[in-house]
DNA sequence: AAACTGACTAAAATACTAATTTGGTCATTT
DNA sequence: AAATGACCAAATTAGTATTTTAGTCAGTTT
């Protein structure tokens, strides 16, 4: 069709605005030069730069889970499965520019919306984990327990590894991660 | 003796301004005043503000090495030293006045003093840790691993299910976090 | 008339400056 | 010889002027 989708040029040029320059440092004059629109016209579809904002965070949500879909294999052990969908978790934001942006953003300057964002952002990754360790334990797989709990140690204890465990010591590789994961988390330390 | 201990009116009174204030909002003229003593005479202790601190946080540490080693006990099995270990440090934590203010300041203010120090004392749980475990490892306890990384996994958990696992959920009791610890460190999720 | 626009405004952020505070020194006192 | 506190340069803070920005709405375009 002819006429143009505004809203869609709108969360495009928002998308890239925020991956280049964060939440604080896009403007709404911004964001509405570079999609070729009135500035008011952004209100017509968000009622507030925050509103757009999370608009922008769904789409990366859903990202996320698509990509983690795409990994995801029913007849891997759930090792394999939880170890994939860190690793593909971790790339992600590895390679992904606008969670670069804001997990400096968030380090950074603290900037309140992007800490609530990211924080959404995990929850939500918790859940998709949470529903893979549900399945984990019907099948028998693993102990029964909370899966809420566990996603959220598994996640907390993967970017402990990868994150944390930099800041004072030369980093793991991809395959010790794995292996330190599959020794703490599954197999257990007791001899 | 009739003689004044003047360096150690100094660090009670800079430990007792540091747990008041915190680092920043400490100043000079108030620990000298505090400690009935001239400024200069602390520059002859101390070299800088920062070398005051650090004093102070050697006592910490120390402080909190005593703690951990009144708990240990040679007979009882890793996983209860372990725990009271933890269970030890936090309430440390928790209870003591210049710990408080200063995970306050860390978070709040980013005091790059602060945050170096705070690390310092991270690190230096992780070294006694790392020695109960190589203990373990020793005695046939535990699988044979890297105590360091070991050390360091259990601290990041524990303070991620008594600390982070608060921010979007009900607390976990002591002895949830105790069957939780067990249940993925030690044991293992495998069935 | 429905969709869109950008000049406009109040509020917030920033840049700038003046005034105060503070870490550290050192000539003087004890 | 040990201790002190007035002193100073540097840093911080408070106060203010200026600019920027989120959001509105009267007017324009289609």
């Amino acid at each position: 069709m002819a006429v143009i989708d505004r809203k869609k040029l709108i969360l495009e040029a928002a998308a890239k605005s925020f991956s280049l320059y964060g939440y604080k440092a896009t403007t709404m004059d911004q964001v509405a030069k570079l999609a070729n629109v009135g500035k008011g016209t952004i209100y017509t579809f968000f009622k507030t730069k925050e509103e757009l904002f999370e608009e922008i965070i769904n789409s990366l949500i859903a990202d996320i889970r698509f990509e983690v879909e795409s990994v995801l294999d029913e007849s891997a052990s759930i090792l394999e499965n939880v170890n994939s969908v860190l690793v593909r978790v971790h790339a992600f934001r590895e390679s992904h520019q606008l969670t670069i942006k804001l997990i400096q953003e968030e380090r950074d300057m603290g900037t309140q919306t992007v800490v609530e964002a990211m924080q959404r952002v995990e929850q939500s990754i918790i859940q998709y984990m949470k529903a893979i360790i549900q399945k984990a334990i019907d099948k028998g797989e693993i102990k029964s327990c909370d899966p809420e709990v566990t996603a959220f140690v598994m996640l907390k204890m993967y970017f402990s590894l990868v994150i944390d465990w930099q800041r004072n010591h030369p980093p793991l590789t991809k395959e010790e991660i794995a292996k330190l994961f599959e020794l703490y988390l599954l197999k257990g330390l007791l001899a």
